[in-house]
DNA sequence: GCGAACTGAATAACCTCCTTATATAAGCAT
DNA sequence: ATGCTTATATAAGGAGGTTATTCAGTTCGC
């Protein structure tokens, strides 16, 4: 197999496809709308007590997003805020047991969706996915 | 290596890396601004000529959602528009020279960007990332 | 051929997500 | 203590998307 695609338009491919497959899951939401909110709370559950500034680096929002958003979760009762003791100035953010339940959920209707679109994986397609998804976080990390 | 993470969670990480991924290339705008636009532009670039409504049902985006970007692409002269000849109802939209320059510079713009970000990939990696791409673009056909 | 039902795109009104600019408040250095 | 810096919050606004509706052209029954 030549190459003769340019790693550009490689991932340009890769982000574009995956976009056209995140929209199916727009509006599958069981307790909030907004892939947004989701994708914070697997973070939040990932790693415990995160601040908003650091929500916001790594999910790549504004600064002022993050807050928005981690105020709607909190208003829905999915995370809880506290102020750091070690820094008044800062507040971290934690996931409540109904926020993972929330994002259990979610993710019952996500395969639901992508059961009927997925065909069985092989282990094969599944290493490759898992290697993609390597390539990302690393071009995605903060830096 | 087993495979303790299920299938949704899998394509749900990937999607979640594959936004953040996105969002970096989200003001890299040499023309317009928006990935929409550009996805749309890819398409019509593969393709000649499109209905408004089939980039709807490609892109996932709602009908009139992609009458807007066709008049936004028109506007900045990227795609030429022309009634279909066969159904005077349908709208066909076409890339053009312009249109085409302007994707090649978002491709040069986006290969600078990655370029500090992804590593040499292997032939391997590229053989991943290409799998997933299929295997994603197989989720999201229309159906 | 003619009206009725259908279909493709355009328009209108609106909502969500996300931004920049700015204010508030806490920590830190001198 | 005063002044700089840093972490979050607030305010105002723009981009990207939606549903509901209208308009025009096609198709079908008769």
């Amino acid at each position: 197999m030549s190459t003769p695609t340019s790693t550009a338009e490689l991932i340009s491919r890769l982000l574009g496809s995956a976009y056209r497959t995140t929209r199916l899951a727009t509006h599958l939401s069981p307790a909030l709308r907004g892939n947004t909110n989701y994708r914070v709370l697997g973070l939040l559950r990932q790693f415990d007590g995160v601040r908003v500034g650091q929500i916001a680096a790594h999910e790549r929002i504004s600064q002022p997003r993050a807050t928005q958003v981690a105020a709607d979760l909190e208003a829905a009762g999915l995370v809880e805020r506290a102020s750091d003791p070690e820094d008044g100035r800062a507040s971290i953010v934690r996931i409540t047991p109904e926020g993972s339940s929330a994002l259990d959920e979610r993710m019952i209707h996500l395969a639901g969706l992508l059961e009927s679109r997925f065909p069985e994986l092989t282990e094969e397609d599944r290493a490759a996915i898992a290697r993609t998804i390597e390539l990302l976080e690393e071009a995605a990390a903060t830096g």
